[in-house]
DNA sequence: CGCACTTTTGATGACCATCAATGGGAGTGG
DNA sequence: CCACTCCCATTGATGGTCATCAAAAGTGCG
């Protein structure tokens, strides 16, 4: 019934206009949704993170792209006996009407990203936002010295953020500078102070989202 | 049960983090979703055309500003008894999952638009929008010479697109000096080639999304 | 008519994209 | 072990697009 299936990193996991016929959900790992116009210019859309959910019941065909960042490892279901089991069970129809409205919600948090913070801003969100999930996922709040690893490439990020990866490079380099974050190796970054990156991100003050 | 409610130009529909009691659809009227930084800065979200639906079972406080852009009717539901209504008809909560995915596709194709668009790009891809949602409003398919109404003040198509209101009047200016659009008052354009304006958003050729 | 509001148009400059070259690890093979 | 290569990241130079500041023109309304 539900199987793993694993993807290298760059691997496609499925195509714009693929049909889809399974869903699934991350269990290690860090895959991109990514749209592209036809000249090339592309951003990112989501960005999936262990326990984070792919694909959409009642959906034949999917409609960005999904490709793996690092080593990806999903559980699939296979499409329609997750709908069968959908209509069964009410309780798996509202968890996943939430779990949408969290998407929707943090869809419409990048819509304000993307359209009105500068450069510096934007990175300053993007790092807090893996802070956060990275606590979240040990039952932590997010606070003072953090390291996180980064995973993409300075490419995948500037897609993800609405840059070049030049400037991209250029503002961690700056916040290097400023003693605000260290490097470690490529692709782990400390937050030698969380709140005063947080505080850099542009949003309200205290940051935080109720559950 | 359900009843209607009205709201002038301007007035606020509900606020970031309010108590929401109700749930409810636009019947006539345009309505907008922002969200906005400390310093003002502010970012559309969503656009409410009438058949929109407005507010999410299971949410207790709005997680953005609506503002009624025009006058605003509202046919509203108290939230209790619709959540009430969701659990003992499953078909209802369907229905909701559907029109959140579809508000998430939109979502996400607006990020692209934000990201990686130029502000002529952001223009056309937004009127062929509106002339897309007018058309499907008459069941038609979109196509030749349209008129279409905006509703919109030039700053509230600002915050929509990412950009400031000059911009957004000058790359208008430049569309019509090119005749793509004419303008009849200030609150209705005609396109007088919709396919032309449609090349001019940036998108893959077709432009079509099937249902 | 006069006032408030929206839109248009102009002048200037900042921020970020673009183009180009250099630097640095990791892996491979001589 | 040390070239050599490949890929990714950094840094520099330059220019374009759009934001900002400012003023004028158009529109609607009491």
């Amino acid at each position: 019934m539900k199987l793993y299936r694993s993807f290298e990193p760059g691997q496609p996991i499925i195509w714009e206009g693929d049909r889809m016929d399974f869903v699934g959900s991350v269990v290690t790992g860090v895959a991109t949704l990514t749209q592209t116009l036809e000249d090339g210019r592309t951003q990112m859309v989501g960005l999936l993170l262990p326990s984070d959910f792919l694909g959409r019941p009642s959906r034949d065909l999917a409609p960005y792209n999904a490709v793996a960042a690092t080593r990806v490892v999903l559980c699939c279901f296979r499409r329609k006996p997750f709908e069968q089991m959908m209509r069964s069970t009410p309780h798996l129809a509202h968890r996943l009407l939430e779990m949408t409205l969290d998407e929707l919600d943090a869809a419409r948090e990048w819509m304000l990203l993307l359209g009105r913070k500068t450069a510096r801003e934007r990175i300053a969100s993007f790092l807090t936002l893996l802070a956060r999930r990275e606590a979240a996922l040990h039952k932590r709040q997010p606070g003072g010295r953090m390291q996180i690893d980064l995973a993409l490439t300075r490419e995948a990020m500037a897609d993800y953020l609405g840059l070049t990866l030049e400037t991209v490079s250029r503002q961690i380099s700056t916040l290097k500078r400023e003693g605000v974050i260290e490097l470690v190796g490529k692709r782990a970054i400390i937050l030698t102070d969380f709140e005063r990156l947080a505080e850099e991100s542009g949003d309200d003050a205290d940051g935080g989202y109720p559950d």
